[in-house]
RNA sequence: GCCCCCGUAGCUCAAUGGAUAGAGCAACGGCCUUCUAAUCCGUAGGUUGCAGGUUCGAGUCCUGCCGGGGGCGCCA
């Protein structure tokens, strides 16, 4: 809000109703009129200590709905309606409520007067960019792994949809409150990697890939970039050549994912490489599961007992020939966060991975943990994309990269983002590319600069938010409406973040874009022309669509999606 | 064989156990000397795979089928 020192013109009659009358405040008022209800000998029933209020599907529901007397009817003996007429009749005295109708066999529909829903306006505003943040997950300190590619390739389709959607995890959970710590474990030791070494070094002799190599054609440039930063490549001896080409290379291709995923707008707080386990981790990791029990020898290997912990077989830590597996790996890595102070721990997965949550979960009950609440797995069905182009890379690799430049990434992002991980996604590539309202990614975007437009000609014209703000002139359905859809924005984040579904995000700016549209068509915030008098209801309009501006950027933020001014 | 996910409009998908199951695309029809027509308004489109069960109420929860996808290495 401004603070310029000038005195506003109603100080003293809005000062009464600063938020609004906010969803906790209704449960509140509902949670007293049932108290009322009770101390008046209305019924018998105990209290619930939470009330929850919702936002019905339609308007003519009013603004805010509860089905508290259908869910304590039984218990109170009396019928849902009655105790619904008993609840009304209360509220319906409270400050702010306009009216409160029975509805249907014991909804209570609760419509707000126009002066108590559109201080909201001023409130957002004022509220800024932490308009939205809650602090339902206060307290949670969180360790959130997601993508965890090997650093062999360019990151793929496979690692896509996990980036936009683990990203936006991340932001939802630091906007609900979590503490959150956003981490890439990168698979940098074992097998694999000598492989990506020896595959480099055969291009750049000239060679073909080795047995189950790398075939790319990423791989011929990763030899070119190691051949310039070490021409001495091929004089070194033959098994220096390797090690410097994967490393090199490893290096090399690191930086490329870091700035794919960057120009993706996905950030990470930690790079965790898995060769830092392998400097005694590991080992430890193995004893300290041994101390616990859960660790017997057979067959020369070393075995967990994860049959204990409801795997369908006991896992191999050490192979027979000394070498740890991926699974002791990840044992360390489990016992690293833990070490680190994190007690839970999300893991964004592929469904190729399902396999893995018991391993996981074992890991964790044999270090002593409680998997159910130290360890919370994240399964993400695959996704294809409709014409993509894949025939002119080798090995019919869909790269992020070449995502990145067909489609661009806001309309990636945003498409990604849109649907719930668990559901097998089938996405047209071309439908996504095309700049209109095919894709709905445009649909908000367009929202949002229509409201940076408005504000822009209405300053041009003189109208300033500061002159004046009378909520009650917000009459319009289309207003009432509209206030209502922001109203919801900080549930909506708490929900998503809370069900780590930033889906609900996306599907909420959707539909507050609608409203705003339907708001732009219906209600003028500017003059029609220079002389028509600038009044209350010009300002009053405006601070609703400065509202709504905040809150369609606040949630595009969430997503990892811009907010452009002009389009 | 065992385990996980999914099945909703012609297509892609929504819907904290709630009211008349919703959007977009595709189809058809209306509004541009307009605060930006990437907007808005309207028409049409459904036995929520099938059969039972739980309850005031089920697309949602439980059981069994049918169909699709994925997973079950001393690979990573």
């Amino acid at each position: 809000m401004a603070s310029d020192g000038i005195r506003r013109r109603r100080p003293l009659r809005d000062a009464t109703r600063l938020d609004g009358v906010t969803p906790e405040q209704l449960a509140e008022a509902i949670t007293a009129a049932l108290d009322q209800a009770v101390t008046a000998g209305d019924f018998t029933v105990e209290v619930p200590r939470e009330v929850r209020v919702e936002r019905p599907r339609g308007r003519d529901h009013g603004d805010w709905s509860t089905n508290i007397a259908l869910q304590l009817a039984k218990q109170a003996g009396v019928p849902p309606r009655d105790l619904a007429s008993s609840l009304a009749a209360r509220l319906g005295a409270v400050e702010g409520i306009a009216a409160v109708d029975v509805a249907g066999p014991g909804f209570l529909n609760i419509t707000l007067d126009a002066a108590s829903a559109g201080e909201l306006a001023r409130s957002i505003v004022g509220a800024g960019e932490s308009y939205g943040t809650n602090q339902t997950l206060a307290g949670h300190v969180i360790n959130l792994e997601f993508v965890s590619a090997n650093p062999t390739g360019p990151l793929h389709i496979g690692h896509t949809r996990w980036a936009a959607l683990g990203d936006a995890i991340h932001r939802l959970l630091t906007a609900s409150g979590a503490e959150v710590t956003a981490e890439h474990y990168t698979n940098d030791a074992g097998n694999q990697m000598d492989l990506f070494g020896a595959s480099i070094m055969a291009r750049a002799t000239g060679q073909e890939v080795p047995e189950g190599g790398y075939p790319g054609e990423y791989v011929d440039q990763l030899a070119k970039g190691v051949l310039a930063e070490r021409p001495d490549l091929l004089e070194l001896p033959e098994e220096e050549q390797v090690e410097v080409a994967r490393e090199v290379g490893y290096r090399l291709q690191l930086a490329q994912m870091q700035e794919t995923l960057d120009t993706f707008n996905v950030h990470f707080d930690v790079w965790f490489s898995e060769r830092s386990l392998h400097e005694g981790a590991v080992e430890q990791a193995v004893e300290r599961l041994r101390e616990q029990g859960h660790v017997y020898d057979q067959d020369g290997a070393v075995w967990l007992r994860t049959t204990d912990f409801g795997d369908d077989r006991d896992r191999v830590l050490i192979r027979a020939n000394g070498v740890p597996t991926y699974f002791a790996s990840d044992a360390a890595y489990y016992l690293n966060k833990k070490d680190r102070g994190f007690p839970e721990k999300i893991y964004l997965l592929g469904a190729d991975h399902h396999g893995y949550i018991g391993r996981l979960k074992a890991i964790a009950a044999g270090a002593g943990d409680d998997p159910e609440v130290n360890i919370e797995v994240l399964i993400g069905q695959l996704i294809t994309i409709a014409g993509a182009r894949m025939g002119k890379r080798r090995g019919n690799a869909i790269y992020l990269t070449d995502l990145l430049e067909w489609i661009g990434s806001d309309p990636l992002r945003y498409s990604l983002a849109r649907y719930p991980a668990d559901s097998p996604l089938d996405l047209d590539g071309e439908e996504l590319r095309r700049r209109s309202n095919d894709n709905p990614v445009f649909y908000v975007q367009y929202a949002h600069a229509r409201t940076c437009n408005v504000a822009r000609l209405a300053g041009e014209d003189g109208v300033s938010r500061d002159d004046g703000f009378d909520p009650a002139l917000l009459t319009h359905e289309t207003e009432a409406t509209l206030l209502a859809a922001l109203g919801d924005f900080p549930r909506v984040v708490a929900q998503a973040a809370t069900l780590r579904e930033p889906h609900r995000v996306a599907r909420y700016l959707e539909s507050l874009a609608g409203s705003f549209h339907k708001w732009y068509d219906e209600c003028r915030v500017r003059p029609v022309d220079e002389h028509e008098e600038i009044t209350d209801l010009h300002r009053t309009r405006l601070w609703l669509n400065d509202a709504t501006r905040q809150v369609l950027a606040n949630g595009l933020g969430l997503l990892g999606v811009n907010a452009p001014e002009r389009m």
